[in-house]
DNA sequence: TATGAATGAGTTTTCATTCAT
DNA sequence: AATGAATGAAAACTCATTCAT
């Protein structure tokens, strides 16, 4: 989340008062990050205000957010989020096209293609698994999308882009598992993506009501490890031969 | 689903009637009842009312249902939704616990017990495969609660008691089938109950994204018969010795 | 509105079931009364609905007041409460009708007539100190009467009758005092009677604000004996001569 | 009600605007400030509210009181209303809050200290006969808020200390008084406080009902003159040696 | 660029009262 | 005479968004 920040050389001016800019070197807590701290820096300004909304969306849903309250734990304004964004739900989308940009980054990043094809699946489950394990605010903010139909993450143009290369990569693996005879044939590789995401994806986004029905929260830290090996096993054995 | 007790053969009778004569032959699906329609009857003012809650609550969530909207469709006035519920809340919550109740219920129909343990697993995987697939508003019911943080399931007392059916179910099953030696003995039966969830759940809980994604909707009637065939395959893959 | 009732005396049937009547001589708690327990005794009734409004109107005023707090606390229904009494207001007024009635009754009985000045002049201070000490729903009444403007205290024909007894009262002992040469005889009647009124009333209706801004309940048990001493004795300071 | 702020001495100018020039000699009654109305004045709005809630809660007490009514009077709309206030509730205990702050900060103006004890006395009965002779909202409301039991004025932080100064004031009353052998020495502070707020507080706040049963109103102006000097009489005989 | 104040339209909830049995 | 269900009108409260400074 909150990558880029980009081009923050050029020094953003006040039209009306010249501000004496100030470069003192300041560590930005909440960001993470060293950065030379303007009194008016609109990247900074953005990049928190996503930041703090995307907690609040979700926690909370597209509906059940509150504008008022996501302003208010912000460092900015209201005013400063409908100049930005426009409105609620320009907000709302910013947010969802921001979760997705981190997860493309890192899956790129596995390099899969270039292990043993029962070695990379195991990989990319495991990878999927720690991703949705660690990153429960993008789980909700998808399931909450879900629930809102989707239509939001129509209007992101990357949307679809970002998402064909987990296929690609796991059709290459299926392809290369195949030729070495350690898969079986007739799994289409959307079908498996969908299978890996179903079981990293559910224990993390229906933890509460699962927990409540049986007692046992499955996205608590005590069956983390077990959970992991058991879904890495389940597609194993279901790609095996 | 319940579409009320449509035609109404006999006249009413009032006051001093000896007995309501039960139109027996006509079915009335969901209600399950053979009456006439009284003016005055508060189940079915009460089923009316969840019915209708439970689509609205489903398609919108709990922040984005409408109490208005939900009035409007019932045959009653929105006064007596609080009457009976007191609040949105309430109405809510009868709504979750309404739903749960139906899928346990189902579930025990099954008579899982007297089956081969193979057999009553894959017919478990198949059931809850396609309550899911066809109960969209409870799917979407229960990811909503989750992204609430399920306080709201929690307010119901018989929750748990009410889950507890379908662990009994699986162990007794995975108990059999150990001894019968077709079962692995290291899986828990919560475990399992997960991973068949996660599977059958997410493919309707996450259809938008997934579809736009990937172009194509993992809960169109196409893929049905397919995902189906696989879901019970991995599981009894998963389970084998 | 609607006291007596009168004739109880014919025994009240059902219309359409015969009750065996029951004259178990049972005594009712509330009512301090020993009937004969009808099934249906509508004075019975009507006292019981009364007793209770009395509470909540002393407790709540009359728009804080909830009917179906009213009734929910009765042994009847809602229904009967608005037969009896019409609706809320006529409720209302008839429950101050019956607080005023019972501080009549009382006073009567005191026959200061009888008694040398000044030991008349100080019963009756201390009978008006415990009454208003003892029957705070009466004083939390008035206070609420007041403020709605005395509207429906107007409506009672009674009220000022009754009323007109303690100024003859206090006139006879007045007179009888002058005559003594043991009070002024600047003092008008009912001028006194406010004086005593106030000290005996305020003490209990604005009991609550005055234990927050003091620390000190003027209206507890500790400081009862002493304002009762102080005000009669500054009654009978401002009397003397 | 609410001074401050009064006149602002260095001129305020306007990036833009030269400024409309004051119209210093201008009495605004209720506001009591001398000051050009500005668009977004804070300040202002709050106090206009809270003067026409006082109204309001004063003529109908809390559960009668319409918040729409209160709004409609206003210079603002209602939404502004729970903007400052947060609920009818918060709104209340505002207006209780500024009502006790009133009559305790007029209180301290008297500067009873400076008089000799007698006099000194004479001066606290006198005004706070006037108080509650002119403050009528006052009365009703402190009415109402007994009737609710107090919990509102218990939420108020400065309830408890803002009303020490009487007591500190009459204390120091007495104690030179004794001093003086003018009076007696067995009157406790906050007693003599009870006395005379009873007396000032009655014939407003019981005016209905008075009125009513004696066919004169102890409010009424024509009572006035003798009342006032009654009751000065009356404390002050109470408090001789 | 930034900010607190302001707003209108909508949403939930309450309440006295009446109806059907 | 009694009861629980039903109701419309009104009340309290909320929210995304815009305005004035």
């Amino acid at each position: 989340m909150m990558k880029k920040a980009s081009k923050v050389t050029a020094p953003v001016r006040s039209k009306f008062r010249s501000e004496p800019r100030k470069n003192r070197s300041v560590s930005v807590p909440v960001l993470d990050r060293h950065e030379v701290k303007r009194k008016y820096d609109p990247e900074l300004t953005k990049r928190n205000i996503i930041e703090i909304a995307t907690a609040e969306f979700a926690a909370m849903g597209l509906s059940g957010a509150r504008v008022d309250a996501i302003a208010e734990r912000t460092s900015t304004t209201k005013r400063m989020l409908y100049y930005y964004f426009g409105s609620k739900e320009g907000l709302y989308e910013a947010v969802i096209d921001e979760a997705y940009g981190k997860i493309r980054a890192l899956e790129q990043a596995l390099r899969l293609e270039a292990m043993e094809p029962r070695e990379g699946l195991c990989r990319l489950v495991e990878f999927t698994f720690d991703f949705h394990d660690t990153q429960r605010d993008f789980v909700q903010l998808i399931a909450g999308e879900n629930i809102s139909g989707g239509t939001h993450a129509e209007h992101l143009k990357a949307f679809k882009a970002r998402n064909s290369s987990v296929v690609k990569t796991i059709s290459n693996l299926i392809g290369r598992g195949i030729a070495a005879k350690v898969f079986r044939d007739d799994v289409e590789p959307v079908d498996l993506h969908l299978m890996i995401s179903s079981l990293c994806f559910y224990r993390i986004s229906n933890r509460h009501t699962f927990a409540m029905a049986f007692g046992r929260d499955p996205a608590g830290p005590r069956l983390r490890v077990r959970h992991r090996a058991m879904i890495v096993d389940t597609i194993l054995r279901f790609m095996a031969r």
